[in-house]
DNA sequence: GGCTTGCTTGGAGTGCACTCCAACTCGTTA
DNA sequence: TAACGAGTTGGAGTGCACTCCAAGCAAGCC
């Protein structure tokens, strides 16, 4: 009969959990403050600050006071950090945490927060686009002046 | 013998400038401070921000001091205007601004400011893109525990 | 003349997202 | 036992990009 394998084998590096956040995460209290910053980006006195304000739930702490993060922790500052990414505002972040405190009765409120999102990123992605075939044409126009300095004089003003 | 068209026929609105700076900018101080506040989508306190931080050259004035922008203020708005929707900080978009008012033997400095302002973009863009999976990712959770409620249990953490 | 509208100025204030500080505690190493 | 390094706290400070304010001026209209 085989035994069930230890638990500790499933255990995976702050970091790692952090940039592949898959699965039911562990609520083991296990990572301390500098080794979240490390995976994170963020800094150890963000990390206080996030919770201060109720990004993140009170965390753990282990024996003396220091806080040790689950990877419940790691899952949801992953997936906030990808928010940030997209430029929402903190104030958006905490109304998305706190509807997720409510439970399942905020749903469609969450969701329709995301799809709002969502939308604000494809029209980001878009205007980069545009930002990119201006920066690509005014590359070339250097080039072209650099290369061969007998061309139509190019604007000094932009 | 055909007589030269005369010039006001080629002079574009405010906002048409705006929204295609092509071709050779016309100097002509024209418009009003808010003008090109409706048509850059800047305030007017803004502008005149950008003029006293020297983004801007210093615009012309009509009689009593108002200012006149000209086409080609419009265009150097324009391309700021791109370069901040590309996130580069208005320190950076001075220090090019400066450059240009150098003349020629900034180009060089000019074109690798752009190249790599051209990386940041495109690193943006993958990070919005992958952003974007997980944001759909995300709504196909909550839409399928709304159509259907029986599914395992989604995470109420993130 | 008086009112309104649009513009002028320098300097101060705002909002956001951190970021740092001083003083302290705790567990570990020398 | 003493030092060290990592962590703790509340509150104050920073940097950026605006944003607003008060006081005033000039032109157009009733």
């Amino acid at each position: 009969m085989a035994t069930l394998a230890p638990v500790e084998l499933d255990l995976r590096s702050c970091t790692e959990v952090y940039s592949r956040p898959v699965g039911d995460p562990d609520r083991t209290p296990r990572h301390t403050i500098s080794e979240v910053a490390a995976a994170s980006g963020l800094t150890a006195h963000t990390l206080r600050w996030y919770e201060r304000i109720g990004l993140l739930d009170p965390v753990d702490r282990a024996a003396g006071g220091q806080r040790r993060y689950s990877d419940a922790d790691l899952h949801r500052l992953a997936f906030l950090g990808r928010l940030r990414l997209t430029g929402m505002p903190v104030a958006d972040m905490l109304r998305y945490v706190e509807m997720a405190r409510q439970g399942e009765r905020t749903f469609e409120a969450r969701r329709q927060l995301l799809v709002d999102q969502r939308e604000e990123v494809r029209q980001r992605i878009a205007d980069l686009q545009a930002t990119l075939a201006v920066l690509d044409y005014k590359i070339d126009l250097y080039a072209g002046r650099i290369a061969a300095a007998d061309g139509p004089a190019i604007c000094h003003h932009d």
